[in-house]
DNA sequence: GTAGTCAGGCTGTCAGACAGATTGAAGGAA
DNA sequence: TTCCTTCAATCTGTCTGACAGCCTGACTAC
């Protein structure tokens, strides 16, 4: 509460020599290059010159130790990085394999989360904060082509509804394709993230038994209104769908079906 | 666009066999537990149970690997996850210092994002949507003790300023009382996780020249309303704040002052 | 009190080794 | 032919030992 800034806290210098201390408090630390980062840059070339896909396989560490002419740990803690950021997965005996997209530019950050009796209720919170900025900007930035995506979605959603088998992939479908249609793919990604927080603490597909024909509707009228272009009634509609998914989150809280959880 | 799911994307079957689909649905990957997450799970507990603090020194490689009996290099791999999440940081000679908490259930999601032109732009969208939740939060919940710390931090804020000195901090300790003032804390992490990639994209303080009376007068504005629990008048306030920094923003963005900047 | 010097501790990196998992191909059975 | 078993090559996970370079604190000189 008190030290934001732990390192480099640095100066504030209150008194003589100010104008030493005030030079100094527009130094950052420089980060030392260490061999990994090298590693990881060195990388993320191999794969865009590849062209390496999401899915496609790492040569063996061994290789690549031998290529860049550095150790096997220096590979593995390289790897190892990249594998706590989502960025690969190893699979002992078989290889690393590219998880995530890692074009020139994209980069990740790690993001805490404390989980407490009441965060599934948190991480709902904070994805309807995002839910209603992103609904509003697809509302009135989308092209006609992201309209008529929407509206596929959601008639592929209705579909698989109808037929009675799993809504999950097609309603995850139908919400990215909103996220798509917004000017900021930020969001979407930010969502996302949270939303796999949301699961990785309550893994059910959940709200199972609770979505009918009335959820439905309400997408259907958030369909209608983004592609409409009416914002101000997009957002009353995910908010109302979000309300349904927080009265199922509220009644597992009170369930107590969330035990002794520990992630990770 | 298509398999938002790729890892155990599994069933959507469609047609026969679909109740041994239905049952293979709810399976999840179990991960394999490796050394490192055991060493990891070891190292929480420690930090628990020793009271470690942010900023606090961990013991060397070599004692946690003599301790935990395990090779010197498993502590290193699973002391580079956390490095890479941000729960520690590693001075080469030195040891390595928790940087974040490690609080028995707290957990850590990585986020990918793309770096592009407009990428400033999409992270401060998407610190404004979460802005005004959480600033909407604060009015309406924060108790009498956190409306008196957001007072202090922001009677602080406006004696640093005027002192000359650098208002950096003071203005994040500002802005965390009122995160902190929300009832929920994800909203400040996922905040200034995002900010933290913001300056990871430009890594200048940024609005060092800018910001000026009029600013110091929105914070103002804000912290009366905020502390007299007027939440439509508060979120109005920080959206002029944001409107100020994004004005900061477009700037920059309109001088090319971004090159080829190369994170990470 | 400031600056130089030095020894001990610690991290970064490498090489070599071995157990266990995985995979694909060879070979045998139906 | 097709399916199953077996097996050897490959790869990751982990450990050990080693050395260079950085950091820290203590001691010393000015």
């Amino acid at each position: 509460m008190e030290k934001q800034i732990p390192p480099t806290a640095g100066p504030t210098g209150s008194g003589r020599n100010a104008q030493a201390d005030d030079a100094a408090g527009h130094l950052r630390p420089l980060e030392s290059r260490t061999r990994d980062m090298d590693v990881l840059d060195a990388l993320a070339d191999m794969i865009a010159k590849a062209g390496l896909k999401v899915g496609d396989r790492l040569p063996s560490e061994l290789v690549l130790a031998q290529r860049l002419a550095v150790g096997r740990s220096t590979i593995r803690e390289a790897l190892k990085s990249w594998q706590s950021l989502g960025v690969v997965t190893k699979r002992t005996g078989s290889g690393s394999y590219l998880a995530a997209d890692v074009s020139p530019g994209s980069f990740h950050i790690p993001l805490t989360i404390k989980l407490e009796g009441e965060s599934l209720l948190r991480t709902h919170q904070v994805r309807r904060a995002l839910e209603v900025s992103v609904t509003r900007e697809a509302a009135c930035n989308a092209t006609k082509a992201q309209r008529a995506e929407i509206r596929a979605r959601y008639d592929h959603l209705m579909k698989v509804f109808h037929s009675g088998e799993h809504w999950y992939a097609a309603d995850h479908a139908f919400h990215r394709a909103i996220y798509d249609a917004s000017s900021n793919p930020l969001f979407g990604e930010v969502i996302q993230q949270v939303q796999s927080a949301f699961h990785r603490i309550y893994p059910e597909p959940f709200g199972t038994t609770a979505i009918g024909a009335a959820s439905l509707a309400l997408h259907g009228a958030l369909c209608d209104a983004v592609c409409d272009g009416d914002a101000e009634r997009a957002v009353e509609q995910i908010n109302l769908i979000l309300d349904e998914t927080e009265k199922d989150v509220r009644r597992i809280l009170s369930t107590g079906a969330l035990g002794a959880d520990r992630p990770k």
